[in-house]
DNA sequence: TGTTAGCACTCTCGTTTATTGAGTGCTAAT
DNA sequence: ATTAGCACTCAATAAACGAGAGTGCTAACA
């Protein structure tokens, strides 16, 4: 479906007032703020076939128009120029990052924060679950008698640790024995196919050491079924309060029940990803709970697999400069593994 | 100010009415539902004097009445029973617990949603900054080349690191010479106590670990930095959304607004609190943002500083029940401070 | 003297009724 | 093809009103 400029100009136009008014706009409002030089009685005429075509509808016969889920859609398809990132947004970002690159939770909820903020819709970011991590590092490190710290250290930086016990015959150096097992065998491997047989070939001549690595094999695995899942980071869900479409308190209610519940976002986001900003508009959404919002988000490539990002709003969405913050987020993220990470 | 049996009955009833149904109380719904055995003039003439005395408001003149401030204090001091946690709910607290013993982060974060959970409230816990922590193990892992990871363990378990630059000359065994030496030289003292001039002494003799072990100060200073104020853990903070008393969208986002701001409760719990359980009932709370909201709240012991931990509500609270569980709760924290970091 | 029934009075809340005003669709003129 | 003009529609706001819950007061009662 194919609309001529004018009608065009005048959808976007729709868009623009009633994503910032949140009001039905009508026939006079169009014809004198944007100087097309025709008339309301002419707009109305075109909104009478925007409106056929499906592209606006009308709350009541007496209000103004709103765009419908398809305008929506066709404008971000067809008219819609991303907002990029302007550079005093950027060095903020930069900045951000750099406050917290030490801890990657700290850069990834910074980051989030940021999304939030810019965009005043509330920000997701999805981590792939470490399991998909490479190990880098194993250490046991000796602490009260008898116990010992795993700590393991993956491409990230990420530190995970685990008490195990530990016989008291075993010794510092045997420790350190077990960890450059460790290191020498499972250096560079994601962290799922960290196998036990693959040190079953060594494990036996080390009797008494024998033990203390059955330990840290089962802390391992304890560490990575309690992260299994990708990690779900949400930041300013509280931005949806200024949105007069959950004015309603059981919406509200739903809503910040789905944003602020742990992991119940990755069920809703969609599952296969590309690189490039995609966009679900309300109903467009598979997940029956956010049907009525809009989805703006992007995959991020890490080590090994992909990452998700984006925020999430009401319908009525500044799809333009959400779009644009996602994209210039994303590559942001992208330069930080670069300069970071490798 | 002292109560006739009579008015303590009719004042609890009120309470206990008002509580749950949030609406003004009248005296036909006292004199009927509790078997006074009194009709409900002479309830009137009561819930007047008692009106007097400033532990009753009327909203309207032709409403019922509803406890005041001063009133539900009179009730928490001279009436009110706790009620702790049952059995069934104890052995679920310690179920949790022991699930998240592993990472004291996640031991704490469930203490909490089992506090909101049980209470309907809003629960916080601040957690006393590291800074008061003992040192226990200091650890310098080598990472790729020209890096090494410090790792710090504390009295809770707690695990600190952060990446440093080390010269190319500095071996493994370096490293663990100077873990040797922070260990045996800060083993036992409270993190922020950890001086420079403490090392001074034994630095001299190590030439080229001299940069390693600055730059390992360092860290422990960024550390520090980083988490210098003592953390404050919020749950169940949507809970508020059922209480009707905000369903005033304004009110609604200032309370979520502090309760989601980082530290923001921090400053509004009260700084001096012992290890019984204190309430702050409306105005008697000196800041200002919560004048409209209730605390219950208790201190616990950990090694050093005090915690504190409780929930927060709107006035018309179930005191019985929140100061009742935050009691078992604390019980049940320095319970498992015993049991598993002593 | 304390308790209770009775009654007039008050005030909120939900419903109904008018009024207003923004916006439309249609028609006829340009 | 565009536009001015006009009658019409309908939400939103305000005003009017009745119903109901609850009170305070008085007078009768135990």
């Amino acid at each position: 479906m194919t609309l001529n400029e004018r009608k065009r100009k005048i959808l976007e136009s729709i868009i623009r007032d009633y994503v910032c008014s949140a009001e039905p706009v009508g026939s006079r409002a169009i014809a004198k703020r944007y100087d097309l030089k025709i008339s309301a009685a002419t707009v109305r005429n075109e909104m009478a076939d925007l409106e056929e075509m499906g592209y606006l509808e009308q709350p009541h016969t007496s209000a103004g128009r709103i765009p419908s889920e398809t305008g929506f859609r066709y404008y971000v398809d067809c008219m819609m120029e991303k907002e990029v990132l302007g550079d005093e947004e950027l060095d903020l970002l930069y900045k951000v990052v750099k406050e917290n690159i030490q801890e990657w939770n700290d850069t990834v909820s910074g980051i989030g924060n940021f999304l939030a903020q810019v965009t005043n819709y509330a920000s997701f970011i999805i981590v792939p679950s470490i399991k998909f991590s490479e190990f880098k590092h194993l250490q046991v490190v000796p602490m009260e008698a008898g116990k010992a710290m795993v700590l393991i250290v993956t491409d990230l930086g990420l530190i995970m640790h685990r008490k195990i016990d530990i016989p008291n015959a075993v010794k510092q150096e045997d420790l350190q024995i077990i960890g450059d097992v460790f290191n020498r065998v499972f250096r560079g491997k994601k962290m799922e196919d960290m196998r036990r047989s693959d040190l079953q070939t060594i494990r036996d001549d080390l009797r008494k050491r024998k033990k203390v690595i059955d330990n840290a094999l089962e802390a391992i695995d304890s560490l990575l079924q309690n992260s299994g899942e990708d990690r779900v980071v949400i930041s300013g869900a509280l931005n949806i309060l200024n949105e007069p479409e959950f004015k309603d308190m059981e919406k509200l209610k739903a809503i910040l029940r789905i944003l602020e519940t742990d992991g119940q976002l990755r069920d809703i986001i969609p599952d296969k990803i590309g690189e490039e900003v995609d966009i679900k508009i309300g109903k467009e959404n598979p997940a029956e709970e956010i049907k009525e919002m809009s989805l703006v988000f992007a995959g991020y490539k890490t080590f090994g697999e992909m990452g998700k990002m984006g925020v999430i709003g009401p319908v009525r969405m500044e799809y333009w400069k959400a779009a644009g913050t996602v994209e210039s987020v994303r590559t942001v993220i992208e330069d930080i593994f670069k300069k970071y990470f490798s």
